[in-house]
DNA sequence: GATGAATGAGCCTTCATTCAT
DNA sequence: GATGAATGAAGGCTCATTCAT
């Protein structure tokens, strides 16, 4: 039964992940909890909270980022640069951006402040050495803290709230 | 009579402006009424539908994105950088990111769709002028079309959905 | 201005007259101003509330019906069966049922009550006169009351609530 | 739970019936959720819409017409006057008008049409065999179909909207 | 542990009615 | 006299959260 509850855990975690990075935070719970295939008395259990879910989503996105980082570490020798951009283009595909209007929330508990801000802390420490190469290879410029970083990060890869991507084209040409 | 009700449509608008930049377009619309001292009923013989009162706000912002290209436009012979710089600034500082996802439900509306496209015209239009003098002065790429210019300045101006912008802050060098 | 005055309330009333027919007494008042062709401010100038519409309009029904006995008191000696039968279609066909649910509401008012009274005395005594003619040509049954006979055509005609009597055929044979 | 859901479901409409009988269609649903004791949410998830609770009053409804039918069958042989007399009393007894309205508004439902039609082509099935006897036993015309003879039960059961049956007293003698 | 059911609170929208011009 | 504007109150519906099985 352990087993089974972990499994029920991480589905719905994945499945807020799904929803809020095409959806915005503003999503129903139970559609969440639909989408991971639970009850929504199955997600509260697990989660208490609106606002412990998405912390638990933040963490999974830290270790997604964290991992990558890693992942891109031996290529960095090779190819600065070619690190560099695959680095960012990868950290950008986690869409941390999707999750920030509901940490906002989270921000604004504070029983939970401490943990968001140590979740965050993980990631600032993980961009600092990644931005320091960056900078001993000329990439970035040399006042980008990771703070900035991230929320650029954040900013560009905010969801629009979904209805029709496809309906409305603000893109003119895709490389402009 | 006719000059209240201009003046109460006026400060409709005004306070969708406010709280639309400040909160993100979730508001309920009774905020918006109450912060323009009205009732809710008289916002919505104004406007309504919520869809009517962003396309209101839609124009205000075309309307003073034009205004602040014309405004800009007497300095471009003497300093192209400086008129550039500061011209971008005013314009991100009008903050068009606030009314993204307000727009995606007009343009999700069928009848509302070609306004939409109306106002979003105007502004590629002067966009274009714009950016053909700041890539005459090598200011910018050339291959920027004005419907990506006009992407990013939307994308960068997008608002948190504010709670606490003071408790938690997600820059670290404001320059950086 | 006494004859626009006139004119303008003789307008709202006959507009309530065709908006009750048709859509029942749900309707709401702007729609009779707007259909009148004045303001809202107007009707309820001339009418003070809802109740004193409709007891206008019903007043104007009786005297409707009033007229419709009259004429056809002439063709009663000729051929009374063909008299009785066009009279009550056309009793009918002034929809006296389109008022009902409305005039429940004036017989709720306490100080409107008599009103009403006085205007169904009206009608019921010039049934009475016509029932027996109908009882002496033996066309109808002898227990026929005035009030029994005006709820049977009350009742017959009152409309459906409207949108769609295309729709949906609730009659089978016209005929049957 | 399940069983406390389906009691709960049943008082819903249960309620829906009597209020819908007494005061017309046209009632708040949070004043059937409160008749049957249970929270307007509670309603809405049992029902989705007003049509769909509209619908359920349909079916049950329809339940009782066949049941009164077949209460009757037995009846017929011994004195088939007196069986189709209290037939039609007893479904009119079911007061089918008034739910007249609100069937209306179903119908104008794509989707829900067809539930409705095969409602009635119930009730009408039935109908046909039974106005076969009468037709047979020289009770009634025999060009009455059917869907006519539903249309007046219909028509002559629809409720006055409520306030004052007691004040105000259409009908004269009972009898009549 | 998991689940569906129940619920109140909140926002949207409409309408009867009053007011100022 | 006539008018459009303003407004609160009411009903429709959804969602976060809690409870009982």
């Amino acid at each position: 039964m352990r087993a089974d509850a972990a499994a029920n855990a991480h589905a719905i975690t994945a499945a807020a992940k799904v929803l809020l990075a095409t959806h915005g935070a503003d999503i129903p719970l139970s559609a969440v909890a639909e989408q991971a295939g639970v009850g929504i008395a199955t997600l509260y259990r697990h989660f208490g909270t609106r606002e412990e879910l998405f912390l638990a989503v933040a963490r999974s996105l830290r270790d997604q980022a964290l991992a990558t980082i890693e992942r891109h570490r031996a290529r960095w020798d090779e190819d600065p640069e070619k690190a560099w951009t695959t680095l960012v283009h990868d950290l950008a595909s986690i869409r941390p951006g999707a999750l920030i209007p509901g940490l906002l929330d989270i921000a604004a508990d504070e029983a939970l402040r401490d943990d968001l801000t140590r979740i965050r802390g993980d990631i600032l420490n993980a961009f600092d050495d990644v931005l320091e190469k960056a900078k001993a290879a000329g990439l970035v410029q040399e006042d980008l803290s990771p703070a900035r970083f991230q929320l650029g990060l954040a900013t560009l890869t905010r969801p629009l709230p979904d209805p029709l991507c496809r309906t409305c084209r603000w893109t003119g040409s895709a490389t402009g």
